[in-house]
DNA sequence: AGTGCCATGTAAGTAGTTACATGATTAC
DNA sequence: GTAATCATGTAACTACTTACATGGCACT
């Protein structure tokens, strides 16, 4: 029930429409937590009916017009419990991973052009982060909500940095291994 | 369709029964790729209704008798297919850091012994690696495929090393916003 | 009137999780 | 004979993905 929980904290930050949370997704919030617009309907919904958010009041009627929501004190209380609830870490899942261990068996093929562009991309999320760090904590942090927001942002930068070592150093075994025939 | 991938070249490795894949998959298979019993006796059925892996001949009937598969050549086929093809790493999730983001709105709570109880976790994880790769690459990697085994082996330790490093950051973090009050 | 974008949704399919059921074999 | 463990499965549910539908508004 992650998804519902990162909306409830979102709306917390700042009362927005589903777009706009789908936008916020993409930036800030995503760092650990991604989603499309089609799964935040949905969930926004079932938060609605179950009483943790309204919309707040507008006049016109529904479709193709926008609908603000609010965190109502019953979903603050929600997010609380959800906080002090104890889970453990999931192993994490990466198809590349399970990609390069396959091409160990049938050979590589063109795997070492796919390492190349994950290093681009990955390399791209990494100075995106790191702008949004010079751009948002230009002097560190300072309160306690700012420094537990750059903490998390840190976390994203130090995870794109060990793909990029890691995939940097993936290349030159691959191309040895690829010299060797 | 990760996971039939993953069973394929799981099999092509060493032919196996649905548990010797689930403990396998605990094991050395599931640094990036967990899978429970049920999901790995659902996906062998399919894979033999797609003919791309095989029981091996066995008198027996069915229920509570071992059941050995192995990789038909249609299989590493569509392997080989699989390992060529372009796939985006997908944006990470981790509860944890959003649980860290939801607390910075709603208070930190109890979360300090939640860092400090996943930072064990973390921690006895990267030993089990560190042993793995002590155990199976004791004077490092040799054939081709070691070399590529031994690669991913090490992208999960050094996963487990940052979220250890980054962890201890946290702990750290987290006792002076208590301290502050 | 047509194009493009903002905005909210529906529907169908795939993948993963959780709880439970059942038979076979071994050890006591 | 009964408990533990090995082994294979079913069923129901939840979450995520992909493709598509529809309406409003601004610009030209």
């Amino acid at each position: 029930m992650s998804l519902a929980h990162a909306i409830l904290t979102a709306l917390l930050e700042k009362p927005s429409s589903g777009l706009e949370l789908t936008r916020r997704f993409d930036m800030s919030i995503g760092y650990f937590w991604s989603a499309t617009h089609q799964q935040i309907y949905r969930e926004l919904g079932k938060l609605e009916g179950a009483g943790f958010i309204r919309a707040l009041p507008q006049d016109v009627p529904t479709r193709g017009q926008k609908r603000e929501y609010e965190v109502l004190p019953a979903g603050r209380e929600e997010l609380i419990a959800w906080v002090a609830k104890a889970e453990d870490p999931k192993p994490l899942r990466d198809a590349f991973a399970l990609r390069l261990r396959a091409a160990a068996m049938v050979g590589t093929g063109e795997l070492l052009g796919e390492v190349e562009r994950h290093l681009g991309l990955h390399r791209v999320q990494l100075a995106t982060y790191q702008e949004i760090e010079k751009r948002d904590f230009p002097a560190g942090a300072d309160g306690r909500e700012e420094r537990i927001q750059l903490l998390v942002l840190r976390a994203g930068i130090e995870m794109e940095r060990f793909w990029v070592t890691w995939l940097e150093g993936a290349m030159v075994e691959l191309r040895e291994l690829d010299g060797q025939g």
